[in-house]
DNA sequence: GGCTACATATAGACAGCCTATGTATTCAAG
DNA sequence: CTTGAATACATAGGCTGTCTATATGTAGCC
């Protein structure tokens, strides 16, 4: 599956997996896989961006750690990021409404 | 709603429509309007582009009509984009089956 | 020494939305 | 008789978030 897929969605999914636990970009990219039974596996080059940016808004706070010799960049969710999934889990409410509604087979055929 | 929400879905829901019957580009529109019950109204600049791109791909056949003095291009499904339209309600269903899991409010909060 | 897993990041391409604009017809209101 | 709204199609150029490819570095195993 194509983040292509999810496009405008992927932020909402990483600051959910994010509000349950803060998690490094490493981990969010398994969380959202193992989460959709592998369906979702991310490319570093999409999750990375995003990450940036999603603190860009305000949304995730970083801090770097090192864990067994290796660097990571934990994010958690602030509380602006908190309002910001409210938002898309309301918007996805809508969406999934409107686009299962109209793509539902109809014909009988 | 902008038609941003549901970016990559939208070619299945103009095919959806179109399956039930052939129609113009303004009557798709009305018609997706409608069975949205007025959430997705799209731009003509979103539309038309969309519909020529659709006839590209071999998925709609068009021709052209006068019907009270105005010229109008009418849409029908194709035999390939009748499978196209299948494969877009599969994808849907993985697709709002991921995002909806991970998205779902898990803290009781 | 080489492979895999862990870990982060950037560069440049590309597709599909966006807004703004253009043309043309019909019909009702003023 | 002209102005505006609804009908009808279309293109231009911009923007954003994906994409692929590439880079760097550590740890641990064979």
């Amino acid at each position: 599956m194509k983040a292509d897929t999810v496009r405008g969605h992927l932020d909402g999914m990483i600051l959910a997996v994010v509000q349950d636990e803060p998690l490094h970009g490493y981990g969010i990219a398994e969380a959202l896989r193992a989460q959709s039974d592998g369906a979702l596996d991310l490319p570093t080059g999409t999750l990375y961006p995003a990450l940036r940016r999603l603190e860009r808004l305000g949304y995730l706070r970083s801090s770097w750690s090192t864990v067994d010799g290796r660097k990571r960049r934990t994010y958690e969710l602030t509380r602006s990021g908190q309002a910001e999934l409210s938002a898309r889990q309301e918007d996805w409410q809508e969406v999934s409404r409107v686009i299962g509604t109209i793509l539902r087979t109809r014909t009988a055929t």
